[in-house]
DNA sequence: TTGACAAAAAATGTATACATTTTAAATTAG
DNA sequence: CTAATTTAAAATGTATACATTTTTTGTCAA
């Protein structure tokens, strides 16, 4: 594989499990040096990273882990509610049985592995929502929604804590697919409202509690 | 300045004044040899204007330049229709004089220079948008939308035989910044769907008859 | 002629080396 | 001692050279 793409998924798991914490600033040197590259290979990863959100730069030299904050997450929250309501109801009307299979499979993948890493169940979670969306055949739209994805699994490290939720998730995932199977495109619609909010507010609840305790 | 930063901005321009025409296959040595740079520039600039979308993948080796469908475009505008009225919305609350002043002066510029060319006529419109969603202190929103924006700039090397538009625009952001004075927020949320409505429908039929003339 | 295989050419990935800019440290004048 | 200026160190930008992958070309057998 590509030591490029294997150093992006790295760091940005490290980045992810805290081994570089928020804060942390680091140069190409460093990087290169820490994980055996040559700097090219750490400035490309640094520029998609940077595109991505998973680090920002800091002066005029050097880059830094961002820090998170309530506002990012309620800010994210807003835009998901923004958008994807919107590519469900484009994508119900095309949707395929096959697409509802997979997302049932997924589901069942999901609930059959309890004991995943929180940012794997984060992607599994993702990649199910990603599937309902994905028949809207908006491709700038799915970028987005990727996007802000991106950015929302920055937090799932933390959002691990709210484990608690995973049941409540699990079950409305179910619901709405089963929503979606009956041609139900107004309730699925109005349960995906529901399960984004109630996903953020939790997120930001705790990220609030964190800032507090400082 | 630096390289990269210089070819970045002359290779998008030279794509926008079709230059280098949509499906043109690109490589890194013809662009590092035609700009006169080292490969690792062009390779910098690849990454940024692939991520930007105005370049797209060409099986696995080479760059294309992508061409203009009135699909994408009627996508683009919806995308803008969902989230610049929620910018504008969320800005309308925050928005200082200065600002106000700052769009006033904007459009005073544009009104008093006719000839500019369709690219920075574009630039200087977007400005305009931009001012008034900024102090909605969304950064990913803003993120968002000036993306949407590089997106929709790219066909507007199209949009200028359509300058017929230019005046109905320039009249419906005065009348928007009106309304915005008076505090009107939810008029100028009203005419702003409306703004794009049209931008959006003008640009895509214009792409449809050239598509249909082939 | 066609299709598969091998060899050559070309393109991209990666590393090293040098140039320029930025940051930090050291020195000196006030 | 402080602050400004100079000097050294470190970081990033860029170019060249080499390695690996991908594409194309050409050859040969069916």
């Amino acid at each position: 594989m590509l030591k490029k793409q294997q150093l992006y998924n790295q760091l940005k798991q490290h980045i992810q499990l805290q081994h570089w914490p928020p804060g942390t600033v680091l140069t190409q040197q460093q990087l290169a040096e820490h994980y055996g590259v040559s700097r090219i290979v750490v400035r490309d990863v640094q520029q998609a990273l940077l595109s991505d959100g998973w680090l920002e730069p800091h002066g005029k030299a050097g880059i830094q882990v961002p820090g998170f904050s309530a506002t990012e997450a309620q800010e994210l929250c807003l835009l998901r509610l923004q958008l994807e309501p919107l590519a469900l109801q484009l994508a119900a009307a095309n949707m395929s049985f096959s697409q509802l299979g997979q997302a049932e499979d997924l589901l069942a993948y999901i609930a059959a592995h309890k004991h995943l890493a929180p940012y794997q169940r984060g992607e599994l979670n993702w990649q199910f929502h990603r599937i309902l969306y994905q028949s809207c055949a908006k491709p700038h739209l799915l970028r987005l929604l990727d996007q802000l994805h991106q950015q929302v699994s920055r937090y799932l490290g933390y959002q691990e804590q709210a484990l608690a939720y995973a049941d409540t998730s699990a079950a409305e995932h179910a619901e709405l697919l089963s929503l979606l199977r009956h041609g139900d495109t107004e309730q699925a619609g109005k349960l995906l409202v529901r399960h984004i909010t109630e996903a953020g507010n939790l997120l930001v609840q705790l990220l609030q509690k964190q800032q507090g305790a400082r």
